[in-house]
DNA sequence: ACTTTAATTTCACTTTAAATGAAAAACATT
DNA sequence: AATGTTTTTCATTTAAAGTGAAATTAAAGT
């Protein structure tokens, strides 16, 4: 699917590839659920991103887990998360959070602390 | 709240005590999500059943479950709900499996395989 | 047996999370 | 400035979870 050259997709791509909106891409930035590279204002989503994103679809739709309490777990970098997560996963994650906190993405995303906020 | 003497509550009570509606423990019924004991055609709620509910509206509250996740463990004995689940309430959701497969109950409720029939 | 009483069931509605559609806005590029 | 593309906003849709109220049914009392 991805050319193993490239390093990073933009987000229309990475929406087909996950079979949802790019839309719904946005709406789980909101909540920090995912942080892509931002060159200018264009996201660019590294292998990483995307093999976080496809576990954050698994626990939710075959562990029934809802947003709230992935993000509460992302927010704990609770151990639960990654007990049961692919090993390959983990990593993905731990540059998540390490991307997430550092800033190492270019522009400050307003509403990046929304996480949670609008999720009652 | 629960006098330790008596051994079974009925609905209206269980449901003030879990705080919600006694409609929804109906509708947690229609999913097996608990079978209370039948007298006649009034249930009567253990404090096992009482205990497991508390357990269900915590995995659903503060782990973020769905009620469909939570069935499915629930037929697949799945070790998963057991291994964070306190001991007390292991051995609730044991006396409630034994209860929900030998039929202690006294009349036939209809819908009983309903379960995930109606969650889609 | 009949009436009363209370639990249950049915049906339709409300609420909320998650996802999305479409148009407006914001940038980059030419 | 005009064009094209990504992003953002706003409103809507969908489905799960929960609930209200009336209709139904069974038990209990007379």
């Amino acid at each position: 699917m991805f050319d193993e050259a490239d390093k990073s997709y933009p987000i229309e791509l990475v929406a087909e590839f996950l079979g949802i909106n790019s839309r719904t891409l946005y709406y789980y930035e909101k909540f920090s659920l995912v942080c892509p590279l931002r060159r200018g204002r264009k996201r660019y989503y590294s292998k990483e991103d995307i093999n976080w994103l496809e576990y954050v679809r698994e626990l939710m739709y075959e562990h029934g887990m809802n947003l709230r309490s992935i993000i509460i777990l992302i927010k704990r970098r609770d151990a639960v998360i990654l007990d049961r997560c692919p090993e390959d996963v983990v990593l993905c994650f731990k540059n998540y959070l390490a991307r997430k906190d550092n800033g190492t993405k270019k522009i400050k995303i307003e509403g990046e602390d929304d996480a949670l906020k609008d999720i009652k």
